[in-house]
DNA sequence: AGCCTTTGTGACACCTTTGTGACATGATTG
DNA sequence: CAATCATGTCACAAAGGTGTCACAAAGGCT
């Protein structure tokens, strides 16, 4: 089973449960925090990052569609996937999970090997839609810590040449203009010039050319930039 | 019930199903299209665009995993949302699908509900992924990133070619003058002479001989240009 | 064929965009 | 407070895009 470097969130009352769901994630390589009731579910959420939420519905505290909504409006936390986990089989109220934010919801009591399929199947889709953590074949981002890993190996960037890749790497091809770039990167409120895109790109550019990876970042002359992986 | 202007393809043999799955889908506010086989499902899926399609797993011609996997090997398609309609219960074949790909599944038979808020589920996740192409069968423009495709293989064009490129390709066979070639591509307001666009149009074609499409854009003798695809 | 018109072609100059290194400034760290 | 670091800006260099011209080639007419 290979180590797939992801941090799921497990919020689940019943201990039995949560060791169950627990030992089946990390057979399957996923790394796994254990949280019984909501509210200490949204100081972790808000503290650390998670790669994919399992919630049950009915936890103390807090209800589960209560840390959903919760969760649904908070920038940070606004598209990470999340499996809802019910004991309830009326289709009507999985229907509401799922209309209130879930991605996905199991019922209880659930086989393993379906849980399991089902988180891959969360964890691949986020890959390609979401802002979490971006992994091309070559260049890995690691959000909290800030690092990039380039073929395994470390690449420590400046917050801003970070954010930059970053926001590039989310929609690889794609081809930002610098206005685009300051906005999202600097922010909409700052006074630079777009020029200034320009020596950060550079100085970027600079850092991965020494990892042999600087082809990533590409000029679209008269456009702006994007990131590309290398064929 | 609003309407989304979304666009599900219907993977679907059985036609009771299929027309139940439409109904509910039309009445969500969806455009649906459906077909009863694996191969024509295919040429659908290359000829058009949709925004989610829902595969039935058991269809005649191919089966729905190999329908699948075909998706997933295409570019145009990859990111593709897929929900996949089974009829089979056993757990391992339901996670068979979603390890092949599929971004959900829904067991037969189903609530209709389910469906619809499963499809709008879907539908949440992929918003923003696609961009727009322009596409004859040869050549595609990418007009976010200015690129063009020939036969897959990628070409990139500077600024005033692509727009002449892509003026001429929005109505093919279309006799263009300089004149309004000069009015669309350079603007209303340039002072360029009209035998610039006869150096662009040059330059356009040296970048098309060099794949092979030299002959698509094509002399109009005294009148003008137009494109036209080869036969 | 001979002549004229239209279009193709390559060269060149000019201007715009982008790359690059240096420097100043302000923040952070110790 | 000094040292270091991140970052914004500038000036200059390099690269790239485009307009124009002169000439060649092609087409059309009598």
């Amino acid at each position: 089973m290979e180590a797939t470097d992801k941090h799921i969130l497990i919020v689940e009352d019943e201990p039995p449960i949560a060791r169950l769901i627990e030992i089946h994630l990390k057979q399957a390589g996923h790394q796994t925090t254990i949280c019984d009731n909501g509210l200490d579910a949204q100081e972790l959420l808000e503290k650390n990052h998670y790669d994919l939420l399992i919630l049950d519905r009915m936890i103390p505290g807090k209800r589960g569609l209560d840390v959903l909504r919760w969760l649904r409006s908070k920038e940070k936390t606004s598209v990470l996937p999340v499996l809802m986990v019910t004991a309830l089989t009326m289709t009507d109220e999985r229907v509401r999970g799922l209309n209130e934010g879930a991605d996905d919801y199991l019922g209880k009591p659930f086989e393993p090997d379906e849980l399991v399929a089902r988180v891959a199947a969360l964890l691949r889709r986020s890959v390609s839609t979401l802002t979490e953590t971006f992994d091309s074949k070559l260049i890995q981002l690691n959000e909290e810590s800030m690092e990039v890993k380039v073929e395994g190996k470390l690449l420590s960037l400046r917050p801003l040449e970070f954010k930059l890749l970053q926001t590039m790497m989310e929609k690889p091809g794609r081809v930002f203009s610098r206005e685009q770039l300051l906005d999202t990167v600097w922010g909409m409120d700052s006074f630079v010039e777009e020029r200034t895109v320009d020596a950060t790109i550079k100085r970027l550019r600079k850092e991965l050319i020494s990892f042999g990876q600087g082809e990533c970042v590409q000029t679209v002359r008269g456009i702006g930039y994007r990131f590309q992986e290398k064929a």
